[in-house]
RNA sequence: GCGGCUGUAGUAUAGUCUGGUUAGUACUUGGGCCUUCCAAGCCUACAGCCCGGGUUCAAAUCCCGGCAGCCGCACCA
């Protein structure tokens, strides 16, 4: 299986390998050897270049450790668990809502554990395989827990993804882009979730890198504004409809996926076309691309629209290796409820709106004496409080009745009621969020596969120049001092120019060209004997073992050219000359 | 988390059933020789029985536990 070759190339080149080995290793965790080190960086940078320069969002770093606030706020430390029963006979685990609506065709989810436990001595359910009696249901939460501090009283969570980093600061955030919609940001990092039994290598990890961007813009307007240039952009697309009837992925234009409302904004189908054309850049090609989007059933209650990039292997068939949602307001809204502060947009209107309104006024000589101190607050109330619900409560009650702490019955006269006219220039709004969501380890397997070449006698990693870990071999043809001392002196001139060059003299040429190429090094520079009389050196192309003669001096541009793809290999030899 | 199978240098393997010499081989890697362009050849070196316990005069080999990997179930996105 490819997946094999490629992951044992990985261990043995210093790409990836499972972490703690000598302590028989974990599951779920991997270290980034050398060169893996290298490559996941680049590709985290290309993804900066992407995001951060190329849309204007903005990167932010914040802490790892989170307090458990924060994500009761989320909702990931009520939801992110799974409630689970044990069957006391052969300990068998099992999902408890699942082995309960499998019994009793029920919908369960979401109940509190009580009940649930409840549910299965009331109807006796018992273990689906063995036939046991079944533990107390418990929840199994995927976040890591921490205590914070020396005394240890308050309770953290290592982070179960980035983004709630960008959620939680948001007033900050909105007042660095001077409170205008739409605006983006973005966070790279490590995220953590203490998986039930990962065991699909670098595909499912306890540890592992997100790189997430959470585009805040106006529910009304989700438009996007370089739309017109990328109408005509071709998508794989595996709507839900597809998944639920003939299987069949669809190729739609950017345009007709938006006009059939196959995806449901332009701002969506934009992100999808970013990770597809950064995705195309690293090297993992269309063919084994597609878009799914996800089933109304497994999209997350608070979630409009969500599209999955998938990517096919061999070893896990199609997996996301990106998600791409509307979260709608469910994040900016929920820490607004938790934190009682106002994450709230004012979006001016174009033109300000008149209106003739009729407010309630209290008359605060009745009213102040009849509510003493609970008046401000009853004030408060009236004042959101839409005036003609009260009207209408005074003719047909006789007054009207607030819930507060208690009840509390006005009357009429306790009430002015004024026409006043208002000019309202805007409102506040919750944001919505559209979030793609990068899972880098996943993207950095898929580029190890997909890159994997094999041709009869050479296997090596094709990496695009810009992502390659080392960027350039050189080699003295042989071992003798005067090509040596020469190839040194230009690997070391390479290193001071910011490239990353490796030297090797041992063995045979041929042996160094594999490898080098093994490990995807794009480019290998040889000195030979001609080098030494005239200035010269040969450019070796990984890919086609081509080799052409260039200048010393003209080394660093040339790589540097080749590096940022301003220039093929095979258009060198138009200006350089065969060999 | 449960059940089955598996675990020997960097990699691939022999040896395990039937306990007994210095754990063998190939590739890779380091050093050297040779070599005027694609894993050649020669010399040489480094490197291993997953971890812990038990049985035994003696354990890579038998037994128990742990860990990891694969497969199935369950779980997860």
């Amino acid at each position: 299986m490819k997946h094999d070759q490629v992951m044992n190339v990985a261990k043995k080149r210093g790409f990836l390998w499972s972490s703690f080995e000598i302590y028989s290793g974990v599951a779920g965790f991997v270290d980034y050897g050398p060169l893996g080190a290298i490559l996941k960086n680049k590709i985290m940078n290309k993804w900066r270049k992407y995001y951060v320069v190329g849309e204007g969002f903005y990167e932010i770093e914040s802490p790892t450790i989170m307090p458990e606030e924060a994500l009761k706020a989320s909702g990931h430390v009520d939801h992110f668990t799974d409630p689970m029963t044990e069957c006391k006979d052969c300990m068998d685990v099992y999902r408890a809502d699942h082995v309960i609506e499998e019994h009793t065709g029920e919908d369960v989810e979401g109940l509190e554990n009580q009940i649930l436990t409840e549910k299965i001595s009331e109807n006796k359910i018992r273990c689906p395989r063995c036939g046991g009696h079944l533990n107390k249901v418990w929840n199994y939460n995927l976040m890591f827990q921490t205590l914070i501090g020396a005394k240890g009283k308050k309770i953290g969570y290592m982070r179960p993804e980035t983004a709630q980093g960008i959620f939680i600061p948001f007033k900050r955030l909105l007042r660095f882009f001077r409170n205008k919609l739409p605006f983006g940001v973005v966070q790279l990092g490590k995220a953590y979730r203490n998986e039930i039994s990962p065991r699909q290598g670098v595909i499912r990890l306890r540890e592992f890198t997100q790189a997430e961007a959470e585009i805040f813009i106006n529910p009304q307007d989700k438009s996007h504004p370089r739309f017109s240039k990328i109408k005509e952009y071709k998508l794989n697309l595996y709507p839900a409809s597809s998944q639920m009837g003939d299987k069949k992925i669809i190729t739609l234009t950017a345009h007709e996926a938006h006009k059939n409302e196959i995806v449901s904004s332009e701002m969506l189908i934009y992100q999808l076309y970013l990770a597809q054309k950064f995705l195309r850049e690293l090297g993992i090609p269309d063919n084994v691309l597609r878009f799914r989007q996800h089933l109304p059933t497994e999209m997350a209650h608070y979630a409009i629209d969500c599209w999955d990039v998938e990517v096919k292997t061999d070893r896990y068939g199609w997996i996301e290796i990106i998600g791409i949602a509307d979260r709608s307001d469910y994040d900016l809204k929920s820490h607004s409820d938790y934190s009682s502060e106002d994450l709230k947009v004012f979006m001016e209107y174009p033109e300000p709106v008149n209106i003739k309104k009729t407010i309630a006024k209290p008359n605060m000589q009745k009213f102040g004496p009849a509510f003493k101190n609970q008046a401000p607050a009853l004030m408060k109330f009236l004042e959101e409080t839409d005036s003609e619900e009260i009207k209408k409560s005074f003719q047909t009650n006789g007054f009207f009745e607030v819930e507060l702490e208690d009840k509390y019955q006005i009357l009429p006269e306790h009430l002015e009621f004024e026409e006043v006219d208002e000019t309202i220039r805007g409102e506040k709004i919750f944001p919505h969020v559209i979030e793609p969501s990068f899972g880098i380890d996943r993207i950095v397997y898929s580029v190890l596969l997909h890159c994997f070449n094999q041709e009869e006698d050479k296997n090596y990693f094709q990496f695009a120049t810009d992502i390659a870990p080392v960027e350039v071999s050189v080699f003295p043809l042989l071992n003798q001092e005067d090509l040596t001392s020469m190839a040194q002196d230009i690997k070391d001139k390479l290193r001071e120019l910011g490239f990353i060059a490796e030297y090797d003299s041992s063995g045979t040429i041929g042996r160094r060209y594999a490898r080098s190429d093994e490990i995807g090094v794009p480019f290998a520079l040889t000195v030979d004997h001609e080098s030494l009389s005239s200035d010269t050196i040969t450019i070796r192309n990984r890919d086609d073992s081509q080799q052409i003669r260039i200048p010393i001096a003209d080394i660093p541009t040339i790589l540097l050219d080749l590096k940022e793809s301003k220039i093929e290999f095979k258009n060198l030899k138009s200006l350089y000359g065969d060999l």
